[in-house]
DNA sequence: CGATGTGAATCGTTTCACAGCC
DNA sequence: GGCTGTGAAACGATTCACATCG
């Protein structure tokens, strides 16, 4: 068995240190690509737009990988976090709808240049069905529950429409998908275990419009 | 040190409130559609996973538009947030890159039943410009400046790879736009007075990897 | 010296309990 | 009785200061 190095269960992570990991990957990487050797938590700070103290706290979360007096070497920062975020291989995932974002996703060069792989694309539409998507073909979503599970994928995109969402979602969860990150404008109800993205463009358009009538509020 | 006797406006909103402020909107649309003429804090906090508790301090925010013994009037909520968040009228806005992401928006039929207008589509490739996109046609985004000067827009979408978004955004800050949905993997630098939602479909997914390997999640 | 890791203090958000209105 | 609005308490996250190590 590929022994779990402990990884610090203990505690739990606050969320929004969950959502800095990556940000800090990020910087690592391109720092490592431009050939930077070490890097301090205050550059990383700067870069960020957050503070020393604040990037050495939450990368303590996951294990202490920077040395005093020295900071952190860029190639072992990026291999951790990798490590920690899950991308240090490979991560296969479904895609579900063939719509004008289903299509996008497809085309989407960034998956490759990350570790993710589409492995398979449904659609529920007949017209659909059979065409090419990206490296895929897309399949018949009625073959989605043993599709998923044959191909024992744990990750899926969900961008279908928000009424055929929460079916699809409980279909996912049952073939033993564990991470969803879904484009849909529904609410989707889940196991725990099951860990959810909403990414819900309208909503975010509004918040950024709230943001701009609060932002002028405040200038007067 | 002179008084402020504008109650609300001078009082900075928590990043919190400010996301769940469009929930809110969403629920209360959704029971006005459905003939609901009443609603609880109790029954928004069940919809979206909250404590009525935090409802009411969220929209306290904002005014108090409920009553007590009663609860709020969803056309009330309804009118009152669609004026909030500043959708009570339509927001024109305009669509930088015309790639796989950009396209899908133009076809995306969300835009319209919110309260958003794609009112100008623009892209570098000589290729595209000239294309017909939703309702629009792809022009050269040289003269950028100029169109989202004329029309007055003062909401963008960026949908450009990493590269050109940094001086696109300073284009479009320039010109007047105050509000900005960046789908580009960078970290915008821009003025204070410019809002800022980025989009990062990579970074979402990280954060889903993480949040799967992590599975911290305590009982709620 | 420079920079990390860490516990203590600070800050802000969420939760709670209750007074007041329907 | 039901439900809002509100100040106070509780909680969680961020910042700070410092001991420690290279």
């Amino acid at each position: 068995m590929a022994e779990n190095e402990n990884t610090n269960s203990e505690r739990s992570v606050p969320d929004p240190v969950l959502n800095r990991i990556p940000l800090y990957l990020r910087i690592a990487e391109d720092l490592q690509g431009r050939g930077v050797e070490t890097v301090s938590s205050r550059k990383l700070a700067q870069a960020l737009g957050l503070t020393d103290g604040q990037v050495r706290a939450d990368l303590v979360f996951f294990g202490a990988f920077g040395r005093p007096g020295v900071g952190y070497q860029t190639q072992h920062l990026v291999t951790e976090l990798r490590r920690v975020v899950g991308i240090d291989r490979a991560q296969p995932v479904v895609l579900i709808g063939f719509g004008s974002i289903g299509r996008a996703l497809t085309m989407y060069e960034g998956f490759e240049k990350r570790a993710f792989e589409i492995v398979a694309v449904f659609d529920r539409d007949p017209e659909k069905i059979g065409r090419p998507a990206g490296k895929c073909v897309v399949k018949d979503v009625s073959t989605l529950p043993e599709e998923v599970a044959r191909l024992g994928v744990s990750m899926a995109i969900l961008a279908v429409p928000a009424e055929a969402a929460q079916r699809l979602a409980d279909q996912l969860a049952d073939a033993g998908v564990t991470g969803l990150m879904n484009f849909a404008p529904a609410a989707l109800k889940l196991p725990d275990h099951v860990a959810v993205m909403n990414v819900d463009l309208m909503l975010t358009l509004e918040r950024l419009s709230l943001r701009m009538k609060v932002a002028n509020r405040l200038k007067r």
